[in-house]
DNA sequence: AAAAAAC
C-alpha cells in the first residue's frame, strides 16, 4: 500500500515522501479519494490515526487549481483548542511545502492585526478556533462566502466544550454548496443531529479507535494521601524511579493545580513547564515547543493537553489528579502509548478517589492494577524547599492571585527559580502550627468549639477579634 | 466538578 494510488498530485506525494511517510494509515486510505472527489466525508477517528493528513493532503491537491481572493478564503478549518490549530497549521506548512498557498490561523490570545493583514492578501487555508474567527466575522474583515470546503474537526470535543451554536452560526455563513469534512471521536444523539444538519449525503469513513488503554499502555493505581504535598511527594518518586521515562506528561483537574505543581517541581530541580488555558498564548506554545523538542522532561497540564494534542513519543503519563470524567481518562492517557510504542500511564489515587476510579475502569471494562506505593528514594526526601527559603526585602503580597503558600497563582509558564518564594507545598495542609495570636486577638477556636481547618491560613485569618465576639443587641 | 474558547 502506498499513497501512488489515492489520486493526489504529485507535489503532495513528494512532501509526503520528504516527511518520511510511505504508507497511508486506515483513515487516510478510505478518506482521501472522497475528499478528492468532492464528496461530504463523516470521519468516525481519534488523534493519532492520522486523521488530520487525512483531510490536509487531499485539500492540498485541490487548491491547486484557483486562486484566494481578499478577504474570502477558499477553505475554513475549525478547531476546538488553539493547540489543535496550531498543530494544523504545521501540518499545511509540512505538507504545503511544494505549494504556495496562503495559511493563516485564526486563534485567540494573540492580536488581531496579523491576522488581519493576512486576510486581506487573501488567504487558501483558513485554521480558527470559533470564537476569535466570529470576532473577525463580525467585524467585517472575514467573509466565508468563498469557502469551498469546510472541515469540522473534534467534533465531540467542541459539543463537550459548548462550541456548537458557535458552529451552527458558522456553518450558515458559509455557502450552502460547499464540501463539509466532518470529523469526530464519537457519536452522541446532538452531533448525529448536526451531520444530519449540515453534511449532504456524506461517506462514512470509521476506522477502529488506536489501541490506546489495552496493549500500548501498561496502567497502574498508587495509593497517596490526601493532601496536596503528599501527593506531590508521591509523584516525585514516580517519575525518579520510573522505568524508560523519556518524557512525561502530569495531568492535573484544576489550572490552578497546574501551576502549583509546576512550581513545585522546578523547586525540586526537575525540567518540567506547564501548560493550561490561562497562561497567555506564547507561554503556552513556547511550553509545547520545548516539551515536544525535548528541552524539557515533565508536562504539566490541564485537560487543555488531554486530546488531540500530537506529541508521539511520550513514555509516561501521571494523572496527579484522577479525573471527574472517565472519558477524560481515556484522552489522557491516550497521549502515551502512540505510534506503535509502548507507554505507562499512572494514576495517584486517594480515598476521595474510589467512585471516580470505579467510573473509569467500568468505562474500559476492566480493573486497573495497584501498584505499591513507591518507597522514598532519598530519606531526607519530604516536601520542603531544598534550599532555606530567603524571603525578599518585601514580605510576598497576599493578593487575590497570591496563596498563603506565597505561590502565585498562575504565573502563565514562566520558569521561576526556586529561590525567594516559600514552598508550596512546605506548610499545606500539615495540621495547625503554633500559633502566636496578636495581644489584642482571641484565638478563633477558642471562641468557637471547632478544630481548626487543615487548609485554614495560618495568620490574622485564623483568628477572630474580640469585640466581634462581644454580644450585639438587635432590634427587632 | 473542571476545562476550553472572544475582546
Amino acid at each position: 500500500m502506498s499513497f501512488a494510488h489515492l489520486g493526489l498530485s504529485q507535489k503532495v506525494l513528494d512532501a509526503v515522501t520528504a516527511a518520511g511517510y510511505s504508507a497511508p494509515t486506515p483513515i487516510q486510505d478510505q478518506a482521501i479519494p472522497h475528499v478528492l472527489a468532492r464528496r461530504d466525508v463523516l470521519g468516525i477517528a481519534q488523534t493519532g490515526t492520522g486523521k488530520t493528513a487525512a483531510f490536509v493532503l487531499p485539500m492540498l491537491t485541490t487548491l491547486e487549481q484557483g486562486r484566494a481572493r481578499a478577504r474570502m478564503p477558499r477553505t475554513l478549518i475549525l478547531e476546538p483548542t488553539r493547540e489543535l490549530a496550531a498543530q494544523v497549521e504545521e501540518s499545511f506548512i509540512k505538507y504545503g511545502k511544494n505549494h504556495k498557498l496562503n495559511v493563516a490561523l485564526l486563534i485567540g490570545g494573540v492580536s488581531f492585526g496579523n491576522q488581519d493583514t493576512k486576510l486581506t492578501r487573501g488567504v487558501d487555508v483558513l485554521i480558527a478556533t470559533p470564537g476569535r474567527l466570529l470576532d473577525h466575522t463580525e467585524r467585517g474583515g472575514l467573509l466565508l462566502t468563498g469557502v469551498e470546503l469546510l472541515v469540522i474537526d473534534e467534533a465531540d470535543r467542541m459539543l463537550d466544550m459548548g462550541f456548537i451554536p458557535d458552529i451552527e452560526r458558522i456553518c450558515k455563513l458559509v455557502p450552502f454548496t460547499r464540501q463539509t469534512l466532518f470529523f469526530t471521536a464519537t457519536m452522541p444523539p446532538e452531533i448525529r443531529r448536526i451531520t444530519e444538519q449540515f453534511l449532504h449525503n456524506p461517506v462514512k469513513v470509521e476506522v477502529s479507535r488506536p489501541a490506546t488503554t489495552v496493549e500500548a499502555i501498561t496502567q497502574g493505581l498508587v495509593k497517596s494521601g490526601r493532601e496536596p504535598h503528599d501527593k506531590r511527594e508521591v509523584l516525585r518518586r514516580l517519575i525518579r524511579q520510573a522505568e524508560g521515562l523519556k518524557n512525561a506528561i502530569v495531568f492535573c483537574n484544576r489550572k490552578r493545580d497546574v501551576a502549583t505543581l509546576h512550581r513545585s517541581l522546578l523547586r525540586h530541580k526537575f525540567s518540567a513547564v506547564a501548560l493550561h488555558g490561562d497562561m497567555d498564548q506564547s507561554s503556552r506554545m513556547t511550553a509545547l515547543d520545548q516539551f515536544r523538542k525535548g528541552d524539557v522532561t515533565v508536562l504539566v497540564a490541564s485537560d487543555v493537553a488531554a486530546r488531540g494534542l500530537d506529541i508521539p513519543d511520550v513514555s509516561h503519563v501521571f494523572n496527579f489528579d484522577v479525573p471527574h470524567h472517565p472519558d477524560d481518562y481515556v484522552h489522557r492517557i491516550g497521549r502515551t502509548g502512540r505510534a506503535g510504542r509502548t507507554g505507562t500511564a499512572i494514576t495517584i489515587v486517594t480515598s476521595a478517589d474510589h467512585k471516580a476510579v470505579a467510573a473509569i475502569e467500568k468505562l474500559i471494562g476492566r480493573s486497573i492494577a495497584w501498584l505499591g506505593a513507591p518507597p522514598a528514594d532519598d530519606p531526607a526526601e519530604d516536601d520542603r524547599p531544598s534550599e532555606p527559603v530567603r524571603m525578599g526585602t518585601r514580605a510576598p503580597r497576599r493578593g487575590r492571585d497570591t496563596r498563603r503558600d506565597g505561590t502565585v497563582a498562575d504565573v502563565g509558564g514562566r520558569s521561576e527559580p526556586s529561590g525567594g518564594r516559600t514552598d508550596a507545598g512546605g506548610r499545606a495542609g500539615r495540621g495547625p502550627r503554633a500559633k502566636t495570636a496578636p495581644a489584642n486577638v482571641m484565638p478563633l477556636e477558642t471562641a468557637r468549639k471547632r478544630p481548626p481547618r487543615d487548609d485554614a491560613p495560618d495568620d490574622i485569618e485564623n483568628y477572630l477579634p474580640a469585640f466581634l465576639l462581644r454580644p450585639v443587641r438587635v432590634k427587632a
